[in-house]
Formats: structure tokens, C-alpha cells, sequence
DNA sequence: CGGATTATCGACCGAATGGTCGGTCAGGTG
DNA sequence: CACCTGACCGACCATTCGGTCGATAATCCG
């Protein structure tokens, strides 16, 4: 997938890529605020200065990371998918790739999905998730409309409960022990539109 | 229902209570760490010093906080509606119950929910948080066992995603504007159990 | 080899952090 | 009235914060 180590010049050691990963982790370890750029560069093995060299400030780093996230999901949502048919399908479709996509870029979606808004990036990247959740509620409304799916709840409750479920994942869902992807977006879609009772 | 202002002595002004309250609400806007003992100060309109007459720590503030929203929570779960009859009713009644709880108690959990595992504060409130998610994978299992939901998704999954679900409610629900507490639950009970599909 | 490229180090800075301390101020009580 | 209680203030402290700067180290290319 994002593959492509490709070789690089000049004195070995982290370029922007690789920093930003282990960044992302440590930001999800212990909370964006919480991690000093000292914990950052102990963690890389480096010291803070060297991580200067790479990138111009320590909110650079979350705007790169949410905006990945961000970038990831919207693309599923321009997908053919999820933009034609009818609209219940589509929306199933959305959580099903959503799902995929939360897996995919876990570190980079789990922070952003804790992005509380105090600076101009945290409240940009709220901004793009507020336009994301308008998308699924207008998915939504369209599937009430054309009956595929329960009128009597709200369609834009019914949204945010149905990414409340998809979003849940980045609290428990870990890759390496159990369960592949399929396997949970079928979950998370039969429970969500089958519902729990038989 | 938490009411009993109770005549005090001394001089007027916050008391433990009410500066607790205000100091939850501080941190859920601009995050734990990101709140310094001067923004709280700032927001009670009284100097950081005066914080430390009423509490010892910054941390205490944080205890104190999640241990209220846990308490409300493992309260519920011990009604009798949620620990005799058939699985499946106790788990819809948990689930509820949970609601009215999450709402009543927004701020406290709130907070909880954000809460990492940094400090031995906030691990202890996990440790809590993971009990409470057994008593709910739990009830899952027992009401799979008695045919009472699907069988085709697992246990554990199933309680992740019911209270996904459950505790998204922190992420858009607001009290003042619209939809009132049963309203919610209704829908998330409907959502959950019935399924969005027809 | 020499030079270009890239990553790193260590010393440093001003501001902000959580927390302490001695003293003050306002209301209730006898 | 005098006294006690509880809330509050302002100056201060050691530490940590995000960030800067000039020098150095390791690799590739010709």
C-alpha cells in the first residue's frame, strides 16, 4: 500500500515520513498536549533539536496527521460507491469503507477523532469532519426518504449514532491480535442495519 | 436532583462543589493538559492560588471528576432492572440507564471517555472503565446464550459497538438545544436492538 | 579525493507550567 | 463586640515548555 521506502540520500536516520509516524503514536500514547517534544524525541531516539530539522513545529505535526486522516475518508466518500445508487446502499457502502479506512490509518484517525478545537489547526480539521458527518446525514436522510432504511429516528441522529459505532473502533480495535477488517465491517454493518435482536 | 445549595460559613464564593463543576467544564473545552491552573483560574474569576485552597492538585480536580461519572455508571448497573430477569432485557436496560446516566452526568463523563492512562489517575479510572466493560460483554454473552440476539457477531464486539453507540452521545449531544433524555434512548435502544433496515 | 546532501547534536532562550507561602478579607456565631 | 471559619490574593520558585542556532557527522555522486 503506502509502501516505498525508496532510497535516500545524505546521512541516514528519520526523514518526514517516518518521523510522523512514530509522532502520531506517541501523540495517541499520551494525548497530543501531553506529549512534549522532549517525550517526542526520546521516544524517536534523537534529540528535540533534530526533530526541527524535519518539520517547523510541533502543530505542523498534527496538522499533517489529521489531515491525512481527513484525506483518507473523504476519498472514500467520492468513491463511486458511496456518490451512486440508491442511497441505502450507499451508506452502507460509506460505513463499510469508513471502516476499512479507520483501520488503514488508524494512528492518524485516532487523533484526529480527539481533536478538541483550541488551535486554528484542531478547529480546521473539526471544520472537515463537521462537512464528513453533513455527507452521511444527507445519505441518510436520502436512504429514510426512499424507505430503505427507519423513519422514526431522526437522520441526523441516526448518523452520528451510526459513525458512533464506526468511530468506537479506534478505542478497541488493535490489528495485531484477532479479527482482519472484513470481518469487522461486516459486524459493524450487520449490527447497524440488521440490529441486535433476531 | 443535586440540588441543596446548604447555608455555609465564612466568607462567600466557590466551594469545592461548584469549582469542581466549573473546572470540568474548562477541561472538556480546551483538553486536561492543555488547561493550565491559570486558564481555570482565569474562567472562576479568582487567582490560580485560591484553586489550591479548595483542592491539593491538579490531578485531585481529575479524580475527583471520573470517579463521579464511574460511580453513576456502576450504579446503574447494579438497578435491579439491570441484574435480574433475562439477559437481553437486563442489556437493554443497561443500555438505557447508561444514557440517562451520560446525560445527566455529561461534563464528569465527558471526561472520563478522553481520559489516556498517563497517570495513575487516569489509569485507575481505566481499570474501572474495563470492569464496566465486562459487566457489558458479559450481559452480551448471556443474552447470545439465551437466543435472545445475534449469535453471528461476537460478544465482546457487540458490547464495543452498542456502547460506541451509547457513549457518542459525549461527542453531539447537548442538553439545551432540543431532543430531551428519553427521546435518546429510544432511539439508540431502536437503533441498536432494531436495526436501521425495514 | 571533494563537494553536495541530509540528519543530527548540544548549548541556549524566553515564556509558561504546577505548586507554595504568608497574609488578608468577608461573613456567621456567640 | 470579639472570634472563628472559609475564601481569597500576590509574590515567588523550580521545572518544563516549544523553539533557535551554529557546528558536525554520515552517506551518495562524480
Amino acid at each position: 500500500m503506502t509502501a516505498e521506502p525508496s532510497i535516500r540520500r545524505g546521512r541516514p536516520g528519520y526523514d518526514r515520513e517516518s518521523l510522523l509516524r512514530v509522532a502520531v503514536e506517541v501523540f495517541n500514547d499520551r494525548g497530543y498536549d501531553g506529549t512534549s517534544m522532549e517525550d517526542l524525541a526520546n521516544r524517536l531516539g534523537i534529540t528535540k533539536s533534530a526533530i526541527y530539522h524535519h518539520v517547523p513545529s510541533k502543530t505542523e505535526l498534527l496538522r499533517l496527521a489529521v489531515n491525512r486522516a481527513l484525506d483518507g475518508l473523504f476519498a472514500a466518500a467520492a468513491e463511486p460507491g458511496c456518490t451512486t445508487g440508491p442511497a441505502t446502499a450507499r451508506l452502507e457502502h460509506l460505513v463499510r469503507r469508513s471502516v476499512e479506512v479507520l483501520v488503514a490509518e488508524l494512528p492518524f484517525v485516532t487523533l484526529l477523532l480527539r481533536v478538541r478545537g483550541n488551535t486554528d489547526v484542531e478547529r480546521a480539521a473539526l471544520a472537515r469532519r463537521r462537512e464528513f458527518d453533513l455527507i452521511v446525514a444527507d445519505l441518510a436522510r436520502a436512504a429514510i426518504t426512499e424507505g430503505g432504511i427507519r423513519p422514526d429516528v431522526d437522520a441526523a441522529i441516526t448518523a452520528r449514532l451510526l459513525f458512533g459505532m464506526v468511530n468506537s473502533l479506534i478505542e478497541w480495535y488493535r490489528p495485531d491480535r484477532g479479527h482482519d477488517v472484513g470481518e469487522i465491517a461486516d459486524a459493524v454493518v450487520a449490527v447497524a442495519f440488521g440490529g441486535l435482536r433476531l
